[in-house]
DNA sequence: TTCTGAATAGTCAAGATTGAATATTCGAAA
DNA sequence: TTTCGAATATTCAATCTTGACTATTCAGAA
């Protein structure tokens, strides 16, 4: 339903065809999605179907026609109502890069934090360009801080992985296959 | 593919049929995937396809008999694969609560506090359940640790969000459809 | 013993997603 | 003016996902 929501604004915002309506998520809302091209198309035919948004073959010059999706008033009330729930709902944050975490005894201490820091410098690179992004306006701006912020929190978390990691790794003694059952003896 | 990881992760650490490893994951590993149910079973019908996993039918008392799948030496060998693979990546986060975040000048301001004050308390609900979970030994406590401290950064930013939006609200000119384009003439 | 509800174990058809391919136009170089 | 690559616009087959359902067993109540 995330995505039906994402089209439904976008179109609001201004009428467009199939593959500038793509192209605008992938530039600009790619942090809140991952829709990709077939799945637009779907999606846009679906909601024609359904009498959200209605279709207008338009031709330009010579090129040939092109479908010109616009909301109709039906596609105006779903938006406002996804909408609200979108702002309204809560959905934890799923991180498919902690499969990996969840595994870490399965391979030698040295390995773990060499692939992990390998790791740690990607998400660096990837701060360091989204931090010469030049300010938009509106909420795009919005988008870009809270992307920035949540990556500065990750890199923190994964440095302290990887201390902990390291730690257990000095440890000399009984570690065969649960090397970090470190558990900080403070706080309770 | 990071599914596949999961499973054979799980499978290694000792053999099980399909629904206690669905049941496995949803209670321990729910932070890392939505894999569902019919997904585990259609994956691990393909792995046993794909010799990565050995089934068994085994019977215990007069239950009816169940798959018990085992890894192979073909699934141990494209887990460590996996796992190096996904230690070593970094994927962007995705927020789909940032979609309603980016039509939020698509509703009045004081609308659209008082629904991200809704997300805000939900949030909050979500987290004082979270530090109610007593420290698991090993890597889980790292998969918790994390969405805590994701969990607070995201309250932080949701408020600023929040307060932003009333600082705008507050101004009483110039706001008809571009609400907030607030942009601190700090920088530049 | 019979019934009921919870737990266990799995399946299926319908729908959604995606990698890869197709088709057209444009601009510019050869 | 032919050709080649890039941009535009869309489609399709194959794969994957999922809500809803089925079926069995077990424990305890009636």
């Amino acid at each position: 339903m995330k995505d039906k929501l994402l089209l439904l604004g976008v179109l609001k915002q201004s009428e467009m065809h199939g593959y500038q309506l793509y192209d605008f998520i992938e530039q600009n809302l790619a942090s809140c999605t991952t829709l990709k091209k077939p799945s637009a198309y779907f999606l846009l035919s679906k909601m024609e179907q359904e009498g959200l948004v209605q279709v207008v073959e338009q031709r330009i010059g010579n090129r040939p026609p092109r479908k010109v999706y616009r909301l109709t008033q039906a596609g105006e009330r779903l938006f406002q109502q996804l909408l609200q729930e979108n702002l309204s709902q809560f959905t934890p944050t799923v991180f498919p890069g902690d499969i990996g975490i969840a595994f870490l005894d399965q391979i030698p201490i040295e390995q773990g934090v060499r692939l992990l820091r390998k790791r740690l410098q990607k998400m660096q690179v990837h701060l360091a360009h989204l931090e010469t992004i030049p300010p938009h306006r509106g909420s795009a701006s919005l988008l870009i801080k809270h992307q920035i912020q949540h990556l500065h929190n990750e890199i923190q978390w994964l440095r302290e992985v990887i201390a902990d990691l390291q730690e257990a790794g000095n440890l000399p003694q009984a570690q065969k296959d649960n090397e970090f059952s470190h558990q900080d003896s403070s706080s309770n």
